[in-house]
DNA sequence: CAAATCTCTTGATTTAAATCAACGGGTTTT
DNA sequence: AAAACCCGTTGATTTAAATCAAGAGATTTG
């Protein structure tokens, strides 16, 4: 159990097994059932949440009902609304599982606890948090300065194993597009370039 | 000296007098003239810098030499081309200034040391980069799913000092628009709204 | 297994924003 | 103080992407 939890921990912080065992009984295991909520918009997002197995995506649901991706995540990556979970305010995403999975809950408290009183899991939160940053530089530097084409493009050399799994209009949301507009630019590349 | 600096760093992670001291020893002042430069592309980003005084900006030039602004720092923001810093890679960002400006650099060696032998910094720098990771999802979140006016709009609500002190053209590029289409939303909504 | 729901595609049309171009007022710069 | 540059505005035109609409396979669900 938490295998890849702490493979992916020991990537960043090698541990003592001793340590491991510590931090493990601060962890919560969960199941999730394809099209189950993890969080849903207006409720208080109470853990983060690190994905074993399976696939999840966070968004928001705007005036028209359309659904604006914010984030996926596929095994090893973490998911959260963390304004909500830093500070209490009701959650303004929801995040539920594309398929069924098994993630890695760490409450608010447990949170809380272990930046306290591990200071390797400070630094574990640290690196975690820096790495979403650049990232998400690196997504909004794409976004403002490409074109639809180059941010498809850009997506797909990024994240081929997501483009495999994940439906194609969440694809296009994830870059700012319709749909239609990105169902045109796999045919166009796919054909005569 | 660094009066700032320690005001915002007191905010997030009190200090004893002696820390601070012992900080001290880590930090360089520096002195920038309007349009001088902190870092050019392809130049390794050897700081993080924190801005006692002035205005800066990154920025990135594109082939058609559009420059695209990636971030403003006023007092008592922090600037710095985080993943050349990181990694030592050439970065991909220019950061100059936009008025006269007072630095407080912190360099990679300091960086590195304070993170090893002094966990308030380690907490310090936690907290910085986590505000700094919801500050831009918000931007994403707004980019994506907004119209260009909404952006604006935005903006202006969420930076109103900003909009004071920086040419309407870099505005425009950082909430990702062409100059002239920002002239023309500013001249609809003072007028008939 | 039939119905319902998803998912992607294609076509026609509209629209928001970019592009191209020119101008006038400011502000540096020399 | 003249020249050079920077900045914002406005107009005409183009273009990329959104919107509206319909249909056809897949897949899920009852």
């Amino acid at each position: 159990m938490y295998e890849l939890f702490f493979e992916e921990f020991n990537k960043k912080v090698p541990l003592t097994a001793e340590e491991q065992e510590q931090i493990k009984h601060y962890l919560t295991p969960k199941k999730l059932r394809r099209k189950q909520y993890l969080l849903q918009e207006g409720d208080v997002c109470k853990f983060i949440a690190f994905v074993e197995k399976g696939a999840l995506r966070a968004y928001s649901v705007d005036e028209n009902f359309t659904e604006n991706i914010i984030q996926f995540a596929l095994e090893g990556w973490t998911i959260s609304d963390l304004y909500s979970f830093l500070t209490g305010e009701p959650a303004v995403y929801n995040i539920d599982a594309l398929e069924d999975s098994e993630l890695v809950l760490i409450s608010k408290s447990a949170h809380e606890e272990m930046l306290q009183t591990i200071p390797k899991y400070e630094t574990y939160t640290r690196l975690n948090i820096t790495g979403a940053y650049l990232a998400m530089q690196r997504r909004i530097t794409t976004i403002i300065s490409s074109t639809a084409e180059e941010r498809y493009q850009d997506f797909i050399n990024l994240y081929p194993h997501i483009a495999q799994r994940v439906p194609q209009h969440m694809i296009a949301s994830y870059i700012g597009l319709t749909p239609e507009t990105l169902s045109r630019i796999r045919k166009k590349l796919s054909s005569g370039r």
